[in-house]
DNA sequence: ATGAAAGCGCTAACAG
DNA sequence: CTGTTAGCGCTTTCAT
């Protein structure tokens, strides 16, 4: 029953050998011989269509770079991070440039699979975005065995040859100045962990100026979660900072949420930015300055590493790339009002 | 230089034929013989990783199934339907619950390359979402000459023996009878296009009740074209209706934007009601109430089903599910109040 | 259990 | 330009 039609029935069909067929293939548009019309005939008869794990094989080349996104934004949470939305959609874009496709696979925290697909994923290369520590170390190795090229994206590890990392610590920075120089002096941090470098960055800058720090810091980059650490903190009583700066843009929307609640207004009463630049920013009420990363640019270079090196076969020389982000001005941030200054 | 380390390497590694090699890597539980302790250990000391590419061409699977999802809500939008993030979530698990992992292309209107995608992607089967017409036809019949099971989630097509989908009617009408016996009588409509079928069952359920209808139509499933054709509804001066049915949750959502801007509450003074239950209608104020999609039940369908067929290699008998979707109550919807009858 | 050998379906020398 | 042939790297009969 089902079998398939391979080069052969095309071949005999048409009357000629099997390298002919695919000779005649591979140069469609041009002038045709007559033995190419019958291998065309033959084929739109049979309805051939070659098949792409062979031609993989003997081609040593898929078109398919594996994609590794975190399906949460950490810890075992059912957190979403729309973010990953944005990359996997970027990514999306990139690809077809290059006339690629994409297996995604999307990781959990405690994930047995991770290694199957590393192992066993028929791509041409992986890229990753925040996969860290040991699980970052087993895909490289992994990565190195099969001598395919990949690129880690947010990867800090020293042990990584090959990554593409944003600039954080100078966005950070040149978002905290143009806060103060906007005049904030009072300006709270939502953020993740005490050790993100987005939060170390406004950490030292805050207290370089003498200023007054406050973080609200909770596991996940997760919307919900900074709307409730917001609302508490705004029910809490403690003096209102005249800015708050989001390591994320969820955390900065779910923050603007609160505050609305709330019944103060942005960014008239306190000023909110976030960091990203979703998608999302833009449709929110205010619209949400943020930090832009380039994630088209991100993904460009790291396809085009893949591309570069898929067919060399060996792992690839390393690519290592720091992106800036540029701060985009909507308006979700203002000057204080002078009775606000409270410090 | 950078030569792969093939299964040959290893035979000769640890003084063993290849057909040994393959032989103690298939079965490594087992009690270990002499020769295969060899082989493990001579694979380990050359770092061999089998070649996903020739297991898959002798194996003839690739435990990668693809998927293809609309990268824009309708037309040459840039418009981004957050839907499409949820599909690709849900997907991902599924697709781990039966260890594999999914070639992703997200095609857009205008597009080149989905052909070559269909064609050339090495997959054990393909599963599109909202493919219609002229493409569908051509993703069938690829899909067919290559002997590979398919199936269509929100297919309509006759044509197509392979298909998913939502009973758009019988929910829609769920929908509107909630409505109705909440003891709206103004029911506005927001949707797409006039032949949706979501947006006739509103039209038929409302005019056979014989109530006013008004639709606010547009082409593209986006919160922010539905945000502004609200603003422009409300203030335009015409009668308020009690409550508003959004073809989907994205334009829910920017509906009740426009609602709370324009200085009215939702429910008290307009009810909005959604549909698919997007991850965000969860954490909108208030939280939308709307129609759940099982995305979840309609992906492990569709997977089960391409993963059954895999191994006939040919296309498949077909599958025809008609899924119900069910009202997820949360607090966007309330009775009118008296005064707001205008009828 | 093991080795020799056939083949998965295709491309790419290599001669003619 | 065409046919013959040798692989790509693996799994799997089939004898031994």
């Amino acid at each position: 029953m089902g079998a398939r039609v391979t080069i052969k029935d095309v071949a005999k069909e048409a009357g000629v050998s099997v390298s002919t067929v695919s000779y005649a293939l591979s140069r469609k548009g041009e002038p045709v011989k007559d033995s190419h019309k019958r291998v065309l005939a033959a084929v739109e008869r049979l309805g051939y269509v070659p098949d792409a794990g062979a031609r993989n094989l003997v081609l040593r080349r898929t078109n398919c770079i594996g994609l590794l996104v975190p399906r949460n934004g950490t810890k075992d949470s059912t957190a979403y991070n729309p973010f990953y939305a944005d990359v996997i959609h970027t990514f999306s874009v990139a690809m077809s440039r290059r006339s690629c496709w994409m297996g995604i696979y999307m990781f959990s925290m405690e994930d047995g699979q991770l290694e199957d697909f590393l192992l066993n994923a028929n791509v041409d290369g992986f890229i990753w975005l925040n996969l860290h520590g040991e699980r970052q170390s087993l895909a490289i190795q992994s990565t190195n065995r099969r001598m395919l090229p990949h690129v880690g994206i947010y990867s800090y590890s020293a042990e990584d040859p090959s990554k593409i990392l944003i600039d954080d610590v100078q966005s950070v920075n040149h978002i905290m100045h143009y806060l103060l120089d906007m005049g904030h002096r009072n300006i709270l941090c939502m953020g993740t962990e005490t050790n993100n470098i987005r939060v170390q960055e406004y950490s030292r800058v805050v207290t370089q100026a003498g200023l007054p720090y406050k973080q609200l810091l909770h596991g996940q980059y997760d919307e919900v979660v900074a709307y409730e650490a917001m609302r508490e903190f705004l029910a809490s009583g403690e003096p209102l900072p005249t800015a708050v700066f989001a390591t994320n843009d969820s955390m900065a929307i779910g923050t603007m949420r609160a505050i609305k609640d709330a019944g103060l207004r942005v960014p008239d009463d306190i000023s909110v930015i976030g960091y990203d630049d979703v998608r999302a920013a833009r449709y929110t009420s205010p619209p949400l300055t943020t930090a832009k990363q380039n994630l088209d640019a991100i993904a460009n270079a790291a396809i085009d590493y893949i591309c570069q090196w898929r067919d060399k076969h060996e792992p690839g020389p390393g690519i290592d790339l720091r992106m800036p982000a540029s701060l985009i001005v909507r308006e979700s941030v203002a000057s204080p009002r002078q009775n606000d200054a409270f410090l």
